[in-house]
DNA sequence: CCTACCGATCGGTAGG
DNA sequence: CCTACCGATCGGTAGG
């Protein structure tokens, strides 16, 4: 009988030994949706994968919505981050405006599960609190504000070109996550289309009247 | 007795008197999803709004995923047609272009609920032979190699710049649907939104060598 | 297109 | 953090 009684998942459990069930609450279920898909989320399948009951969550979280938010959050600091990060590596203000918009779609495509949590339709509240989001798109701004002051990009309102930017990347990765691109289209690497994707952008597209 | 076998809902049946049930339970998933939610959606439900009973849906669609796939093609469709529609109206290539980006965007807002089935992860199999997809894209080629020919346009690949355009409309689409600007952005209305968002794509935001 | 049924999963709570 | 339980919903099928 005491035989029977010892603990079972130690080795699975002692990669959070510090008891930090939380953080094993948001691992699994990025390895959830990530394996699964979106709909396959559920509190109790989450607690089965980090080892608990099913009533253990609720210890952390109210309920499944707010265990979304905190992954959200988890996203978008890590997000913004990474963004901060690869400007950083950058000389002009235009270059950092190019790192900024590869990272973002870096970070979408390396990042499904937590780009989807971040963006999908998930929540009921507006999610307001989350400086990191702000944050992004804050640093975007600057960006655009700096290369206006460097006479690297056109004057205008901020706001505008940072939405076109935003627009861009956004869209570029949602269709990389979404796999609706061709395999041709991505044969070059993420990193290269999206820098390609870029530079279409601050140049233009339109032919110049100075022929 | 006999009054009560009197047929129920045969004013909500009757919208439907010809027994198109298949077209009933799309209209019935669009609504189910605009309303609640992708997350609310279930083939039990959508059967109970359409008035039929749990098991009758299968009589059109082998499962879940075919019921979306019909959606999306849907969506494709009308999508397609309503850019067609907004192009045809204009007279030079990048009128049309930029007409053409603006179909897109407001096709989404005002069709979200199609717009999440078309581009959300819910399939497992490619989609492929959808043709209305493939018409979309190959619709904005079309435009802006036109636009090319004109000298309106810079040359260049039209796969890539065509890229772009959808990434730009797609991220900008994807950010109203799932309710991520602030409502002062949207204030404008979103027709002149996407139509600044598109122009500035055109442009460019690189400020020109010659000052 | 319906009735009746299957096994399975879910969110959440009581009580410890 | 667990055991045990609640009501509810789901996808799917048999058989008519």
């Amino acid at each position: 009988m005491a035989l029977r009684r010892t603990r079972k998942k130690t080795a699975d459990k002692s990669a959070y030994h510090h008891g930090d069930l939380r953080q094993a609450l948001l691992d699994a279920s990025l390895a959830l949706i990530a394996e699964e898909g979106f709909g396959a989320l559920s509190l109790r399948e989450v607690a089965r994968r980090a080892g608990v009951t099913h009533a253990a969550p609720y210890r952390h979280f109210a309920d499944k919505e707010a265990l979304l938010v905190a992954v959200a959050e988890e996203g978008f600091r890590a997000m913004t981050s990474r963004m901060k990060e690869e400007m950083a590596r950058e000389q002009s203000p235009i270059d950092r405006l190019g790192a900024c918009g590869v990272a973002y779609v870096l970070f979408a495509v390396e990042h499904a599960a937590h780009f989807r949590v971040m963006f999908g339709p998930h929540f009921t509240r507006p999610l307001k609190s989350l400086d990191e989001d702000a944050d992004a798109f804050a640093l975007l701004v600057g960006a655009l504000a700096e290369a206006q002051r460097a006479g690297e990009v056109r004057d205008g309102d901020t706001s505008r070109q940072a939405l076109a930017c935003w627009s861009l990347v956004h869209g570029l990765a949602s269709l990389l996550v979404d796999g609706q691109l061709t395999p041709e289209a991505v044969a070059g690497g993420v990193a290269a289309l999206a820098r390609t994707q870029t530079l279409l952008l601050l140049r233009g597209l339109a032919r110049p009247p100075v022929d």
